[in-house]
RNA sequence: GGCCCCAUCGUCUAGUGGCCUAGGACGCUGGCCUUUCACGCCGGAAACACGGGUUCGAACCCCGUUGGGGUCACCA
């Protein structure tokens, strides 16, 4: 049998970091067995969808690099066929029409409540004749469930789920209208679409006891189901928009890599011993859905930077410098050349390491690219003071004179400046206002790798406007 | 409230009856490295919710309690 997974996401909001997650875990089963990852957007409440959400969707699973097979399906395009099969339901006696208003409903749900006890629907329509119908209320088509038993569903990751049959109700399956529901859509569209497993979050749980016995009234096979704990925000409640958890997209723009986000969303709920940097090949490899943990996890934006910082450092220095060189160029108003790009991807290594994020090291590599005379950080002023431009004054001539500009000779010839300057000074008296002179600020990479990188002309151009602006 | 699910350091987790005086990671923290900041390295504090069973033996099995969560729409 071939795998067939499927992420079906209502295109009501953003890409949650949830919906990320269960996508990632479908995308990575789908690819673990070989088999198809299908994509298939929930819009049948015409109401509450959007094709901006749609967009959103599509972006975040492409931004993750989770790609689906096929093209993704509309639900609401399968209208016709939702429809046609509630339609046999009701010609077999498996279905019934149901002539209660909204409003009846609702107040008998109130009522039921008033009273303390628990609301289900009556199933009052179930057996009666059709001619009882009243005149102006247009009929849902109701699932005739059975009353008595149980259903057991054996959840891949939840184990044995046994729900008495008389705690469910005859649920909707055609609205007054004509539309279908989520529980009619998700049912026929998972079985004509083949799907094998339904990998899906945990709130769904109790709607598979009661889409299973849609199944066994069509008559259909049963999808293995894996419901997958929620991810809660900070005070242990399912993760919502009010927790600050936006789209991917919001991660995008904070900086995250898509394989760091991909590495976290995989720890929170899946284990595979000790691993904890795990390639998304290594992930495929590994993946099951026994080792997915029964319980809910928090969202840990903390560790999730960690990770990021992890995927950053180890980043290939040419992809760093394209990802982060749009910025650069915006910030200075002009494009990079091939020279500054050439710079770029070689500041990479040693700005690479001391960045939690892409904004982070895009603000890092931004004083390179910036013209002479640079701004000063309170603090770089500082280390310009009488000593500090004393000793730039005095290494600027015999900078100027070195046959080589090599990062090691550079510091040589610092450190021989020093020693012959004062035996006991510290390199960091030295160090420092060079770094505030050249970049600016007073955190940097190395700074005779800065010089090396700066060259020689640059570096002296730097400091001499240095000097000068605290003339 | 009914129904359902869950329960190991603050957080993510390893652990499937003896290997556990419970391991790893993030965070916190002491130190080392060091031209700054990071990185890296070494060390530390920190958990089996509680109560009963079962067993020679329980973090692991069973029951209960407590706590947390999910769900109860002509939303998905």
């Amino acid at each position: 049998m071939t795998v067939v997974t499927r992420f079906a996401p209502s295109p009501t909001g953003y890409l949650h970091i949830g919906g990320a997650r269960t996508a990632l875990f479908n995308w990575l089963f789908a690819r673990h067995h070989q088999g198809k990852f299908l994509l298939r957007i929930e819009d049948t409440d015409r109401k509450r969808s959007s094709q901006d959400a749609v967009e959103a969707i599509y972006e975040g699973l492409t931004w993750l690099e989770l790609d689906w097979d096929g093209e993704a399906v509309s639900q609401f395009s399968c209208v016709d066929r939702h429809r046609q099969v509630a339609l046999s339901l009701l010609e077999q006696g498996k279905a019934y029409r149901c002539y209660c208003s909204k409003q009846e409903l609702t107040e008998m749900r109130e009522a039921a409540r008033a009273a303390g006890k628990p609301w289900k629907y009556d199933g009052r329509w179930r057996d009666r004749e059709p001619a009882d119908a009243p005149d102006g209320v247009e009929p849902v088509i109701r699932l005739k469930a059975p009353l008595e038993g149980e259903t057991v569903i054996t959840d891949l990751v939840q184990g044995e789920v046994r729900v008495a049959n008389e705690t469910l109700d005859d649920m909707i399956l055609l609205r007054a209208d004509g539309t279908p529901t989520y529980m009619l859509a998700v049912v026929v569209d998972d079985h004509d679409m083949a799907v094998s497993h339904v990998i899906r979050g945990d709130d769904h749980l109790t709607n598979a006891s009661r889409q299973y016995q849609l199944y066994v009234a069509l008559g259909w096979d049963i999808p293995e189901f894996a419901h997958i704990p929620l991810i809660h925000g900070p005070d242990g409640a399912k993760l919502s928009k009010r927790h600050g958890a936006l789209g991917v997209d919001a991660y995008r723009d904070q900086g995250f890599l898509p394989a760091a986000v991909r590495n976290y969303l995989l720890r929170l709920g899946w284990a595979h011993g000790d691993e904890e940097i795990i390639s998304t090949a290594q992930a495929i490899e590994w993946f099951n859905l026994e080792s997915i943990g029964r319980s809910a996890s928090r969202f840990d934006i903390t560790k999730l930077t960690n990770l990021n910082g992890h995927y950053i450092r180890h980043g290939d220095d040419g992809e760093l410098a394209r990802m982060i060189a749009p910025t650069i160029a915006d910030n200075r108003g002009k494009d990079l050349n091939d020279g500054e790009m050439d710079l770029l991807t070689r500041a990479m290594h040693g700005l690479k390491g001391r960045a939690k994020n892409i904004n982070e090291l895009s603000d890092s590599a931004q004083f390179y690219f910036n013209s002479s005379p640079l701004e000063f950080t309170d603090k770089a002023r500082a280390q310009l003071d009488e000593a500090g431009c004393s000793h730039l004054s005095n290494l600027t001539s015999s900078l100027d004179k070195l046959a080589s500009w090599e990062a090691e000779t550079i510091e040589a010839h610092i450190r021989a400046y020093g020693d012959q300057h004062d035996p006991a000074i510290k390199l960091g008296k030295i160090a420092q206002p060079l770094r505030a002179a050249l970049s600016g600020s007073t955190v940097s990479p190395p700074i005779f790798d800065v010089m090396a990188l700066l060259g020689k002309d640059e570096t002296l151009v730097r400091i001499k406007d240095a000097l000068n602006t605290q003339a």
